[in-house]
DNA sequence: ACCTGAACACCGTTCAAGT
DNA sequence: ACCTGAACACCGTTCAAGT
């Protein structure tokens, strides 16, 4: 193995392996039955013991990151997938679709999106790779004169967010009820009869500071 | 006691003490720490055994409902003051506005806005004098050719919540961040530009359906 | 009729003992 | 170096004993 791979640490072969089998039986039980599955049951279903769980990821929330990681990353593959395919308004609401979808499939991405997923150095970097993949996509869309001009990628993400918390009590009613609020979102975003919006758009910078804030605050024992 | 007050039993002189002195407590905790903080907790600020907590509320969430209640009553009196104070989108903007504000100061009320709040018959018919209330209002708007016609009352009330959801990262950044939201809502449900939405306002009825599949489905053990 | 605190089940987390 | 299951602390809920 070259130098390149060193931020990788090696593993015994069977502590890879179980940490694979802890991760897949997550995303199975997270997506099934949500997040309040206990950690016990996915430590069952990965054929080890619990204690071999709490080895590979010291909380549970740090599971739940890992799993959230692996989303972010499926996420950015289909923004930067979308930034060949299309242009403009097109490719940015196409991505938020694909977004929105995969965030209705799998409550752990939504439930943890924004706030305190932040702390976790390896979804903190992610999460600005993605940002910056928005904005792009936002920015072609500005630049044709289909999307507003006063939004920034933060607000992107917040809005989708936003679409999924909507739809969330729909689940059930419809198959894809997050359409019909990415379509209001859509007029909303539209440069057509924009009326002038309170605040700025928020910066990664200033989500930094206060993820370090609270991290500084909370004494989370 | 007439007949007219059989709705709340009576009950004895401590009962009802204990009561309202939850009430409070769990009142003040919730909007202190969020849902999170134990009923033993509660009841010790009340001044009482936990035991007698759950005399008074079977289950935690029954208490968390309780508080709901007096949360959404507290919003139905706030739309029936915009019904007579203003008119047309104004009317409808200020009444969002407000909601958008008691859901951001008390996370009990968003939390468990619109998914299994509704199997509780109380918060259920709260629930549905709300819709009533949010339903004349939009009217009053949409007549006054200012908000769009394909949009309905639990359209509004989800939109809120979405608002909230948009904000909720937000909160230690600014005042108000869910005024720069509900911006972006007003452009949405403006008539202005408004294109083709995807789907139909859903109804009140589909709700109650859904929450008795969900009953009758559900085995809470 | 209501109050109380001890007792129970469950879950996240830790750790001594194994290989 | 890693695995394991028993043990601990905490929380929602129940209940026998009190008034």
């Amino acid at each position: 193995m070259g130098p390149m791979e060193a931020a990788t640490k090696p593993r015994r072969a069977d502590a890879e392996r179980n940490r694979t089998a802890l991760l897949a039986a997550a995303i199975e039980l997270f997506a099934e039955r949500g997040l309040d599955v206990s950690v016990a049951e996915i430590a069952k279903r990965a054929g080890v013991g619990q204690g071999t769980a709490f080895r590979h990821f010291p909380t549970k929330e740090k599971l739940v990151l890992a799993v959230v990681r692996l989303r972010i990353d499926e996420v950015i593959a289909a923004a930067a997938e979308w930034e060949e395919r299309a242009d403009g308004a097109e490719a940015l609401f196409g991505f938020m679709a694909r977004m929105a979808e995969v965030q209705s499939s799998d409550r752990a991405l939504f439930e943890s999106a924004g706030t305190a997923v932040l702390a976790d150095p390896e979804v903190r970097e992610a999460h600005a790779q993605l940002v910056t993949v928005v904005g792009r996509l936002l920015k072609r869309a500005q630049k044709a004169g289909e999307v507003r001009d006063d939004v920034g990628p933060l607000d992107v993400l917040l809005l989708i967010k936003a679409v999924g918390a909507a739809a969330e009590s729909l689940q059930e009613l419809e198959a894809r009820p997050w359409r019909r609020y990415l379509g209001l979102v859509r007029d909303a975003l539209s440069t057509e009869g924009a009326q002038r919006l309170p605040g700025r758009p928020p910066t990664r910078a200033q989500f930094e500071r206060l993820v370090e804030a609270k991290l500084a605050a909370g004494e989370n024992c």
